[in-house]
RNA sequence: GGCCCGGUAGUUCAGUUGGUUAGAACGCUAGCCUGUCACGCUAGAGGUCGAGGGUUCGAGCCCCUUCCGGGUCGCCA
């Protein structure tokens, strides 16, 4: 039967106890990582957060009670052992373990909880991941997902510090707040007391941050909870965590980068004593989407896109003729691998941009001796036009040339882009200990919404036009550049955000060109708009993913892997069961319909 | 909503062309063992092959339907 801790206090941690012990009685407790059991002499590793510790158990030393409880013990029981630190000897130190050096003579144990043969073994990292969901609390107790989770704190304090350090208020805002209408879809909370409406969970404290500058109170920050009720992906979970910040009296983007930088550099130094260079490179959206196809472009390798469409011209291959007409023709070159791509593979690289929307891909080798090698539209071409290739593609033996021609000049680079990122991971060209940082500005104000069929903001409503492209926000939307950046980091956005709009004038242009009416203004952002009647400072600011910059620093590929408590792919919670269904009661205060019992 | 991949012991997986009693490792149970460290050795228990239907003399394997999980496109201002 477990016993009490009573008499007993943890001096130590397991992973801290060090030859600096030998000689000294120490206390530790934990769960029993291993237990060896050698007949007379038993072993058992000891685990806490900080790490693992062996324990010796040794028959002729110890009580004969003793000994019988501790042969009693299991995997994944808490105990607690006293004893003295000893020096391990020559071949029974264990060099792989940090606590190799010592060991715990056991002279008092406690068991104080057992317990059952867990569900999958615990560090087995490989076990399956609903699985590990739904006993999430096993799940944590493996080492990897614990340091994630160190990382993170570290991340959460060395933002704090940074921020309250620079003038920035930590100010909390409502998790029950107004639905808004642009952007994802809201969780909604029904109100009991106003029957028939409902609260909204923030999608981002974008509107009260805002207000807070409106206020006066000159720098925010907020380590808030957001909640977006969309479809899940490996980097994308509903309700997620970002380091939000607001600051005043700024106009330029330069002006928020330099402190943002300064807290990006903080957290590096801080969790991985790195230096970074600054100030970090930027690069305009336009260019970001010509030369890697992606408006978060991973610069870890090379590889750029290249622009054919004028190289195409009367190369007699209608394909690349008439896209190059209304779209455009580019390609990507694979460098010294052409000898190891099959047909197979090729066809796979051709179904990969088609879920990009491209319609195929075109491919050109050549050989490891310098001769045209397979081409999959040469006949419909010369050779000289295939050598002319070689030349404006700069292409080497051995070396593969992707193109993709499409009368849509995105779904060009997109898809090229995805399959440059596609190949590099194949290829294994990307340096993993290497961190590419950047920012993206010069964003595009608008996007043509097919949905809609009309313009909306591509960041928000709020977001300010660059000055010298005010004129053409309702004469030519699509060439409006947004004061609005992100900055990425090995091809995934930690962060982004923009200068807003506090210019009453300004603000008026950018609904008219999203075709609000004033009643429309009114009811979605009405209180806000009129906030900005009564003195508005210049204001902008940008919000990170700390879930993101987790997954950054611990180079961890999933989020779930960075979230103590994360929902599956489907919004669910195996281990709580949420969502689920309520009592009837319950549903009634609220006015809600109480749904008919289902008979199977 | 579309596409791709997967589901076999508690766990991770193997399972040939459709062919006898579905295997391995870890874990678990019992026993032995004083220097293990992925301890070792001996013995044992453990399976609705996700579910339903079909083809067949015969299905873990082939076909259809469906459920569940992962990834992705759409979506995510």
């Amino acid at each position: 039967m477990a016993e009490f801790l009573s008499g007993m206090k943890r001096t130590v941690r397991c992973g801290e106890v060090s030859t600096a012990f030998v000689g000294q009685e120490v206390t530790v407790m934990g769960w029993t990582n291993r237990r060896r059991d050698l007949g007379a002499l038993i072993f058992v590793q000891i685990r806490d957060v900080s790490g693992i510790v062996q324990a010796v158990i040794d028959s002729t030393k110890v009580s004969k009670e003793l000994f019988a409880k501790a042969e009693t013990i299991k995997l994944e029981y808490v105990i607690a052992v006293k004893g003295k630190v000893v020096r391990r000897t020559a071949p029974n130190i264990n060099p792989n373990m940090k606590t190799g050096e010592i060991e715990i003579e056991v002279s008092e144990l406690r068991i104080l909880s057992e317990a059952e043969v867990t569900p999958f073994n615990v560090g087995d990292s490989n076990a399956g991941e609903a699985l590990r969901l739904k006993y999430r609390y096993l799940d944590l107790r493996r080492e990897d997902l614990q340091h994630n989770l160190i990382v993170r704190s570290q991340i959460a304090q060395s933002a704090r510090r940074y921020l309250s350090e620079n003038g920035f208020l930590e100010i909390e805002t409502p998790f029950l707040g107004k639905s808004t209408p642009e952007g994802a879809r809201d969780y909604l909370v029904p109100s009991r007391v106003h029957q028939g409406k409902f609260y909204a969970l923030p999608q981002s404290p974008q509107i009260y941050k805002q207000l807070l500058m409106v206020a006066g109170l000159d720098r925010y920050f907020q380590i808030a909870k957001c909640f977006r009720d969309e479809d899940l992906r490996a980097n994308r979970q509903p309700e997620f965590t970002q380091i939000d910040i607001e600051m005043s009296f700024v106009d330029k983007e330069e002006d928020v980068f330099e402190i943002i930088e300064g807290l990006i550099a903080g957290i590096f130094k801080d969790v991985l004593n790195m230096d970074l260079k600054r100030p970090f490179n930027t690069m305009p959206y336009a260019d970001a989407m010509a030369y890697y196809g992606s408006d978060k472009p991973d610069l870890r390798f090379d590889m750029k896109i290249k622009d054919l469409t004028d190289t195409v011209k009367g190369c007699g291959f209608g394909v690349f003729e008439s896209a190059a007409e209304k779209g455009s023709v580019r390609c990507i070159v694979l460098k010294n691998h052409e000898s190891d791509l099959s047909r197979k593979e090729m066809d796979k690289l051709g179904e990969l941009v088609k879920t990009y929307r491209a319609k195929g891909l075109a491919y050109l080798g050549k050989t490891a001796d310098g001769q045209v090698g397979r081409c999959s539209f040469g006949k419909f071409v010369s050779p000289e036009f295939l050598n002319k290739l070689f030349e404006v593609c700069e292409m080497e033996n051995n070396d593969t040339a992707f193109i993709v021609a499409d009368s849509n000049d995105e779904i060009t680079c997109v898809s090229l882009g995805a399959l440059r990122c596609h190949l590099a991971e194949k290829f294994d060209l990307i340096d993993k200990d290497k961190f590419e940082i950047l920012w993206i500005k010069d964003f595009p104000l608008f996007e043509y919404s097919e949905e809609e069929n009309r313009y909306v903001a591509k960041h928000h409503p709020f977001t300010s036009p660059k000055n010298e492209d005010v004129e053409f926000m309702l004469t030519d939307p699509a060439r409006v550049r947004a004061k609005a950046y992100d900055l990425v980091i090995n091809g995934e956005e930690a962060g982004g955000g923009s200068l807003r709009i506090y210019n009453r004038d300004i603000q008026k242009l950018m609904f008219e060109a999203l075709g609000f009416t004033d009643e429309d203004i009114a009811k979605k952002f009405g209180f806000f708009v009129n906030a900005f009647n009564y003195g508005t400072p210049p204001h902008g600011g940008l919000a990170f993913g700390l879930d993101r910059l987790t997954m950054l620093l611990t180079h961890t590929s999933s989020i779930k892997d960075v979230i103590a408590f994360p929902k599956m792919q489907n919004a669910c919670d195996l281990m709580t069961e949420a969502p689920n269904v309520v009592d009837d009661k319950q549903l009634r205060e609220l006015g809600l319909e109480v749904p008919k019992k289902q008979n199977d």
